[in-house]
DNA sequence: TTGTATGCGTTATCAT
DNA sequence: ATGATAACGCATACAA
């Protein structure tokens, strides 16, 4: 049986309530007792029960995070990140992958809230909104937008679009492919592709537009796409891909059927995943801030947390990383 | 103010106990309350609160992750399937990147004591021997064996650090050098090193080591191990990384130096991190079952929770994945 | 400056 | 088959 408050109580000789008071730094306490307390902690090797804590304060210090998919780059970098804040403001992070899964989605967020989380940082996002408005926790999304009443956090994913297709534009592509997952998933990613669809239209050029309708994203349905486009349009020698992983597939692709890159095929991707491990892509790319991202996630919900109102919409800018592919 | 099992209790006009009993399905009760209990649940939209049955239960249904970082793709991908597999088992995961820092991943293990998770899940080590000892914490160690008394489950290191060095030898490579992060902070990679170090010199193959100081990974003190190692031996001709990222590194640098690949540099890398989303990186390697790994921890750990005693050390059997590297 | 008593939401031990 | 009541370990309002 571990050592509590009360068995620290009855070693030093005072009550509980002392114990607690200078667990917490709280009230007055003379210097003298303090020290004695604290010895004992030390000496007995206390460790405060935080479920006990939790459940009289009315509040765990846990964050839940909701993600399609840990194992993903771009999550894998802003689950990273956001552990990193949250700890560093006392925050723990209860890790749910999703894998875009509505019925897990569901789980998930009922287990959060049995769990008596704080607030939940949310990078998936499959049910309806209206499951969503009932849920009364604070709650900050990331590069997904659901009700206005949410914070949502994002990439400026127009003006990346945008960016990554003037690249292969400017680039004097001919025929250029836009290619992502399924963009019923992602509302703010469909920016991107509107983005495209406005530049290619607006400078005549020729395009295509492939997607998966398949609910999640999965590395062998990316392959089937990326192969399909290149079979039904061997003649595309641009393609913007809406992730580095996609645009990985299309440079392995293009290897296979022996197309060159940059030369017969230039490719821009989006992310910017090369910011952790994988700086050897060298893929032209739209870099997102995902530390930015991480960390501002963790601050506006400790502001809901707090009881204060952050801002609504949140858009940080991008960058393009010219590199090798187009 | 959340409902409470005292709220429903009152809606339905019987006892706490009674209310507690339909929740954990315990002792006996008609049929009849039973439904009406679970109506009223329903309708009032009760969430039991996980935080005060932890308290009462003395257990909390979570297990603690402490990995050195979870964007490095290998722990990714092992995060995953950890979540995923303590998710079916009804536990949850408080996740801990340690970031290889001694005195962070001591706050992490106190944190964890503190939150009274049911046990811990240990992919990063840095601290001594005796520290871990003093945990009286059910604990399973990932690739990390720190005492006879921790289960450890790994992946067969000096089986494959054989295979991969008898690729560069098979292909006829005459200078060979083993480059890997710091061997004191990973015991069992030494063996991939024993294994390395027993070819190159039964089959009398030049061979030299290279590794970090360093006190954990970054990709930019690799990029320098690596440009100096071939600086420094500008005739090596085969290349066995101890990890795939690293090895993406050496391909990276020979791009630059434009030694063509496979033909004047072999490479062969380690983990098979194309289990997740990087099919693509083509480097030849040596596969750790990821899968089998995270399911394995968990069912360990599990075991340890229920009193059982799990196999102290389970070695699993490598793959070697023939890619374009080598 | 320190102590007493009560509550946090649930489970568990007795009763009945 | 159901209920009263005491834990679980800590925080806090109120006393002293």
């Amino acid at each position: 049986m571990a050592v509590t408050i009360k068995d620290i109580a009855e070693k030093v000789g005072v009550s509980v309530t002392t114990i607690s008071r200078v667990l917490n730094n709280r009230g007055y306490i003379s210097d003298n007792l303090k020290k004695r307390v604290q010895d004992a902690m030390e000496e007995m090797n206390y460790q405060p029960n935080e479920i006990a804590r939790s459940l009289s304060r009315k509040k765990s210090n846990i964050i839940g995070l909701i993600i399609p998919d840990v194992s993903h780059p771009f999550f894998a970098e802003l689950t990273k990140n956001i552990e990193y804040y949250a700890y560093s403001h006392g925050y723990k992070i209860l890790l749910c992958n999703s894998l875009l899964n509505k019925r897990k989605e569901k789980e998930y967020f009922d287990l959060l809230k049995a769990s008596r989380v704080d607030g939940i940082i949310l990078g998936s996002h499959t049910m309806g909104v209206e499951e969503y408005r009932s849920i009364k926790l604070p709650i900050v999304t990331i590069d997904r937008q659901i009700t206005d009443s949410i914070p949502c956090i994002s990439s400026d994913n127009y003006e990346g679009g945008k960016l990554a297709t003037k690249v292969l534009i400017d680039k004097k592509c001919r025929k250029i492919a836009y290619i992502s997952g399924n963009l019923q998933l992602n509302l703010l990613a469909t920016k991107r592709h509107d983005a495209f669809l406005e530049q290619v239209k607006a400078n005549g050029v020729e395009y295509v537009v492939k997607q998966t309708h398949v609910n999640g994203f999965n590395l062998e349905d990316y392959r089937k796409l990326v192969h399909a486009l290149f079979k039904e349009h061997p003649d595309v020698d641009g393609v913007f891909a809406s992730s580095d992983i996609i645009a990985m597939e299309v440079v392995r692709e293009c290897h296979r059927l022996g197309k060159s890159i940059p030369d017969q095929v230039r490719v821009v991707g989006y992310d910017g995943i090369e910011q952790g491990y994988f700086q050897n892509c060298e893929i032209t790319t739209i870099e997102q801030p995902i530390k930015d991202m991480g960390e501002l996630a963790v601050q506006y919900l400790i502001q809901q947390i707090a009881g204060e109102a952050p801002p609504m919409e949140t858009i940080l800018p991008i960058k393009l990383l010219k590199r090798g592919t187009a």
